[in-house]
DNA sequence: GAACGATGTATCGCAGCGATATAATCACCT
DNA sequence: AGGTGATTATATCGCTGCGATACATCGTTC
């Protein structure tokens, strides 16, 4: 998943990890952390791999007198990668966590590819739901009325979340007919 | 957090890893996993802390032919751990993961730890609903527009996850002055 | 009697987080 | 000129937890 969004990052520019890890904060931090802790290894693995690469050292003026960094671009070998990353995009792109991910880097999706995962998030989220309505009309009253209040709580937001989904969708198919 | 949870579970009555992963699964499977990866290892680590023990090998005619099950029982240590881990509830408690589970043994928590737990957990979807607000009003139209849908999706969510609070809190206020 | 699904314990490697260390630079104040 | 704190920046540590997998045993069904 990081690495999904370090390569989708990478598209748009060269960047630095510190920038990398601040765009990352502000277009998904408020759905996960992203924290330096995975960044770096990260960033590491994907370099190894030769999937991104540093780049020569700034010798510009603008830069000039700022600390050492690493400047990372995307390699052929990454844009690839990305590419194969949505293109085998299955079960695990759907849960709630790497659903937002995706989700950010839409614009660079083929059509397809978003529908897939849209479909796929939405079964992901209705079997969610069917399971919060099952736990909670099952053994009708010997639930405990906090636990009851969690389920309500939670199926009342995957309902929400199928409902979205389904605008999105319906959205992308007019779309595709236009 | 699993510790927590199992704590909280070994409450009701000595069980088996196999039962306790299942019990988990079906009051909280919505929200979180509870893989085996995680249960045995916590198991491990909660024996070797001395918080529970193995009971002695059943020889009962109930159980008898069933397969090698360690049964694990409560000390009064890890009774004595549960109780410091709700009285310490901190920052890590409201988190989205933890929350819930705490919730799921609210009716083991004193009265005035649930405050402080609802109201902790406020504060934190507060902030995240301000991020929100902060990432969707600012910069107005230059957003994505998959990533605008992904966050006014969450700022609603969020709204709703606030006043569902309020009122969790409003009915715990209220039946404080009974 | 064999196939299958549920019961049951266990481990492996991996992803990701929080905390922390270290440093240089910048903005501001005095 | 000097100090102070916030910001920029890279990096590592130990920990939690997950998915996949392996391996047995049991009950049920065909």
């Amino acid at each position: 998943m990081f690495e999904f969004a370090l390569l989708g990052l990478l598209h748009e520019a060269p960047m630095h990890g510190y920038e990398l890890r601040k765009r990352l904060h502000d277009l998904l931090g408020a759905f996960r952390a992203f924290s330096y802790g995975s960044l770096y290894p990260t960033l590491r693995r994907l370099q190894r791999a030769g999937l991104i690469v540093e780049e020569g050292p700034e010798e510009s003026a603008l830069s000039w007198g700022r600390r050492a960094r690493k400047v990372y671009k995307l390699t052929s070998e990454g844009k690839e990668r990305f590419a194969d990353l949505l293109a085998n995009a299955g079960p695990q792109t759907w849960d709630d966590d790497s659903f937002g991910v995706h989700l950010a880097f839409f614009s660079r999706t083929p059509a397809d590819v978003r529908m897939r995962i849209l479909e796929g998030r939405r079964r992901c989220v209705e079997e969610r739901r069917e399971g919060l309505r099952e736990r909670l009309t099952r053994t009708g009253e010997q639930i405990d009325r906090y636990t009851r209040e969690l389920h309500s709580q939670g199926l009342e937001s995957t309902e929400r979340e199928v409902r979205w989904l389904n605008e999105l969708i319906a959205h992308e198919k007019s779309e595709q007919d236009e």
